[in-house]
DNA sequence: CATAAAGTTTACCATTTTACTTAAGTTTAG
DNA sequence: CTAAACTTAAGTAAAATGGTAAACTTTATG
């Protein structure tokens, strides 16, 4: 019931990159001595990053790493799944016919439900907006923060049982 | 990021018994076959329960298992943590001083909304509550599901950062 | 009072996941 | 050509997961 260590180095690198404001891609070694993340740990981590096509790496000499996409387009859900697949809170709630329980069992529904509200948040979320609560201040335009989402949440959010 | 089967099985297992109209005691063994838990492992489940305050357990001939509390009274957030400790979707969501990179991690903020927004789920559901919704028509009063939950998050539920 | 029914306790087990570490590549700028 | 940087593939110790099994205690009932 807890994401991993990967993810969340995961999440850590992918904001380290939104923050950097210079053109020149990040080294993987730098990232991880800011972000307290074992050297040696990240390297393995990158290439899941670039499978899934959320950063570009470029080899050799000078090389690193930068994002392929804005950070306002880079939900904190989208990361996660990356590195560690489908989130579902409940077994019964992988894929279609993983529960032979189905229909009509009152545990599943609770569960899609408090899943559908975890995951509101974490896609609410984006880089852009994550940047802009580490660095007030520098904040331009429409990006999203923990508190605007928590604001959010309440009125916009789509719920369907 | 999943919940373990001990708990799943706990909470069928509670939900079993909930649903029972009879005052006798209901075996280990019939809930384990009514629930599809395997019995040698619902008999390890059984005295967590015990443990955690929230059944009585009868032993000897004719003895069985009832609850201690109103299925009204006892939510899915608490068989839960009975079983699995509290819940922490993050590591730094784990007691205080779990964290170094406190405070103004944004990243912390954002796992934070997004427990909230699960547990609120988790604690607005009773028993009483799933028992309406898999006995329809024999429904009593003030109870909550899932259904009823979905519309009540977006407007009651509490939400501070 | 014997016995079977029921929960209790403890120990064990195989498999998978987690969080890393290590080492031998490959690519590329300069 | 060589050092910087990412790539790939193993390996590994510890913990969690999902069980199974066996010996034990308590209690109703005949």
């Amino acid at each position: 019931m807890q994401l991993t260590r990967r993810a969340e180095y995961a999440i850590r690198t992918m904001l380290d990159i939104a923050s950097n404001l210079d053109d020149q891609p990040l080294m993987s070694k730098e990232i991880a001595a800011r972000q307290d993340i074992p050297p040696n740990f990240l390297i393995q981590i990158v290439p899941e990053l670039r499978s899934a096509g959320l950063i570009h790496t470029v080899r050799g000499s000078g090389g690193g790493i930068y994002l392929t996409k804005k950070p306002s387009e880079i939900s904190l859900r989208y990361i996660v799944e990356a590195i560690e697949g489908p989130i579902a809170l409940n077994q019964c709630l992988i894929g279609e016919a993983s529960c032979s329980r189905k229909p009509n069992c009152p545990i599943h529904e609770v569960w899609a439900l408090a899943q559908r509200q975890m995951l509101s948040v974490l896609e609410a979320t984006t880089l852009a907006g994550l940047v802009d609560q580490s660095q007030p201040g520098k904040r331009a335009g429409k990006t999203s923060t923990a508190t605007d989402v928590a604001g959010k949440i309440n009125n916009e959010v789509e719920l369907e049982v």
